[in-house]
DNA sequence: TTAAAATAAGATAAAAATATCCGAAATAGA
DNA sequence: TCTATTTCGGATATTTTTATCTTATTTTAA
């Protein structure tokens, strides 16, 4: 569905916000540590979301990641997603044509497009601050 | 979503289909030159395929792949993903826990699991008969 | 000014997915 | 029985994804 780079940034991106909720910075050692994932990896993929503005990195001690009020409020999964995926899950044909539209539909192209565009707006309406404040309260879990 | 491999066995397994209900078998140079997959690796699939009784096969000449009566009606999509990737996509975590369910959910859990059912139902609910039909009327491609 | 604490970036490694190649086995028809 | 045709199956190759390692650079507290 979204690769793991892109699992591991959600997860990470997680507990960043809710450590950014708090005004705390967030170390790559104490994120993979509760998301679970592989250090080096998810640093990689920090660095990404990092040039996309998505989130903010601080170098030196007492540094860290963190994202800001607007991003706090403002990001979405799609954005994540799109960072790191780009945007193939939300375009691509569901039986992998290069070219496949309403004009010259492969067979599964009416159903898919449905599922696609369900899937496309469920990432943009699941902002990272409501998945935050789940995981903050305990109702959720970032590693299993 | 789904494999490159499933991709490439479910639009093999349409155009089968569609010459099997013209009592024609489909041999794979044929089936790739109208389905626009590579030989050896849709060979590769259609053999696993094969296994699970999805199609049937026949060496020598005249040989080729074919859907019997039964199979022509009853199989669906979820068939064919179930036999090349597995049952992953129905059951894994949105954010790859390799433990998330309803008592220990991950932050996407409840939202991803509607989705991810509502894959599964059009899998099901999709039948290679109707994709084959579709395919056959014109009105939908397999390759492009 | 300096050492510590952190990210940045590029090289490398490992694993998985995708794809190819080729000899063996089966079969229909002459 | 011989031959041409076709799938089968195992070995191999390539590409992409996932992951690690090493070194450099930045920042800041003391």
């Amino acid at each position: 569905m979204v690769s793991k780079a892109c699992e591991h940034g959600i997860r990470a991106v997680i507990y960043i916000a809710a450590q950014s909720f708090e005004g705390k910075r967030a170390k790559i050692a104490d994120i993979v540590q509760h998301s679970g994932s592989p250090e080096a990896f998810t640093a990689k993929v920090l660095g990404e979301l990092t040039k996309h503005r998505i989130i903010q990195s601080h170098t030196g001690p007492r540094g860290g990641f963190e994202m800001n009020a607007e991003k706090l409020k403002t990001v979405h999964i799609g954005h994540i997603v799109q960072a790191i995926d780009g945007d193939a899950l939300y375009i691509n044909c569901g039986l992998g044509l290069s070219q496949c539209n309403a004009m010259y539909p492969c067979p599964v192209h009416d159903k898919y497009v449905i599922i696609r565009n369900e899937i496309k707006e469920m990432h943009i309406t699941t902002t990272i601050f409501e998945l935050a404040m789940a995981y903050r309260s305990g109702k959720t879990v970032l590693s299993r």
